[in-house]
DNA sequence: TATGAATGAGATTTCATTCAT
DNA sequence: TATGAATGAAATCTCATTCAT
């Protein structure tokens, strides 16, 4: 049962439903008949939509990904310096975090949990080729450490999660003041 | 009037069964009769450990972070020079992220969810004074980056939750050969 | 856009169901996967009508005593006397006990026990108004005891409940033909 | 496995222990685990003195029910007559129901329900028989109504137990002031 | 397409009773 | 006798999914 083309917005008020969900109480606290009443919509209209539960959690997390990745690389141009290009993509990414703080939040857990696909998580990993190519161009012009990218990863975008969660949680107050001194950490870490 | 005393290793057996289970599928892929039949009793005797599932999560979580910062801190001594000590305690946080994947990837999964209770969270958060006393005292000397103790977590510590679960997803090969250069990158990040 | 709608009919099989286990086997008796199979449904159907098992047990209530009154008070007139209309009501009353014992015996059941939430008894209660501003007349007009309504219901109607429970454990044989010296012992106690 | 003689005391906590649970929630909330822990018992203990719950229950009643009658004829003769007898008799069971509540009500409970076997009840109502002479006797000297020695009980017995309950809900207020009125209230009822 | 009703399967939890000491 | 641990069976309730319109 293919996706439907009609009623986008029934599809996206699914969609941001099950997001909220998901973020409030985790995966688990987020049953199909509150996703539908939150949505506006009878739980029978979700299998219109979507195949099953699994789809539509793989399907907003490609979704919110691609807007992420979108974001990340919105005003990226292949012709940018490494550290231009860096800069670039990082206040992106740390603006997006900022200012989309669920989805932000919605991917952290994603990624640090078995609630997706491991093949939709693969699928989800392709919007970074940008800022990998641009990192391997970093590591053969002798800018970064000579490292697996996972590593550069791990140490300039992922510690973005953990300030994102902590701020979400109300423990760690994080504004466009201090973010030159985050990215500085971010850049220090990976540069050589 | 000897009588049968409740058994530490039934309550260990089933704490260990429980974070199999949630490892391998999440929170909600973990039910009672798994746990049970995985840790070899009957469902009710459960409920003579533990209060309920939640109870149970957080009893695991509480368990596995004690023995984390155990680990952490088994050889670390206050006498030492904050260079010296940031490096002994790193080491050893990553040596359990190494050896003890399992209990990692458990408290990664724990630390990015809702999974587990605020206040039962808040006490994990606990264990770790020593490492944010050492940071404190890193910054007074100059040594490290004036900034919220988060951000140092942020970009030393937290990076290991991304490789360890990266390592578990098979994308990529830690071992003791590249542990410094990850190192220097934790390092790179925090100090001044 | 026809849909199908909650049958009457469900719902009230669900309350026959639960007062015929209930009056048999008394409350914990009374599974909800036995109610569910007496009327023809599926366990998890009895959550579409009914919030739970208490609320379940509450509706029935409410609703035998609603017939109940509706069968007592079925033909009285506020313009008949104070003997006319006790006359009238207690026959109603008794007639309602012979002929339709099964909900005369649950009423008794959750009159005599903590089945059923305080406040829907209270609710229950409400209905016996009109009998109660009767005797409040006939108390004024100097016909009946001056004391306590309680002690009025306590003498004339009560006593029903347990003839009725006499004869359905066989021990009692009620029929019209004795009702009318059960009658005069009821009027004789609340007559001065 | 039949009732041991020693540790009258532990036998009468257990008895006690059901009782005040029983009455407070009913039945079905009164687990073994609690009577056992109300009676400062293991579970296991009330085995020894009960065959299994239902015994524990007809115990209970068989317990009650005696001390009831016992109370009931304490200084009633059989010299008396009719009238003193029953009087003397009457005065006896309102006091039992005023200062005995919980035992009273538990007894209620026990005669409007199925909680306890047919067989049982049987043995509790041989307690009796000395009134229902005295009103074979009333009947024979043309004193009493000629009617079912149930509906005498029904009219002059029967109703204390509802003005017993109502006072255990806080909403009638018996005490010894009103007493005579009730007790005419029932002689009235029964007697030609 | 869209729906609210309906459900089978299964989740958590409880409980009367037995076990092992 | 007495116990606390242990449990099988069953209770209440939930939920992803399908049915019938």
């Amino acid at each position: 049962m293919a996706i439907r083309q009609k009623s986008t917005e029934k599809r996206t008020a699914l969609l941001q439903a099950t997001l909220n969900l998901v973020n409030d109480n985790g995966f688990h606290a987020a049953p199909m008949s509150k996703i539908a009443k939150l949505a506006g919509v009878s739980p029978a209209t979700i299998y219109l939509y979507f195949e099953n539960k699994q789809d539509l959690i793989n399907n907003l997390y490609i979704s919110v990904k691609a807007t992420f990745s979108t974001h990340a690389f919105k005003d990226y141009k292949e012709g940018m310096t490494v550290a231009e290009g860096f800069k670039n993509i990082w206040y992106n990414i740390a603006d997006y975090k900022l200012t989309q703080a669920e989805e932000a939040y919605f991917l952290s857990q994603c990624d640090n949990t078995t609630m997706i696909d491991e093949e939709t998580r693969q699928e989800g990993l392709k919007h970074l080729q940008p800022l990998l190519d641009l990192w391997k161009r970093g590591q053969e012009e002798g800018l970064l450490k000579n490292t697996s990218l996972y590593q550069l990863y791990a140490f300039s975008i992922y510690p973005l999660a953990f300030l994102m969660t902590m701020q979400k949680r109300g423990l760690y107050q994080w504004d466009t003041q201090n973010l030159d001194i985050v990215f500085q950490s971010a850049w220090d870490s990976i540069k050589k």
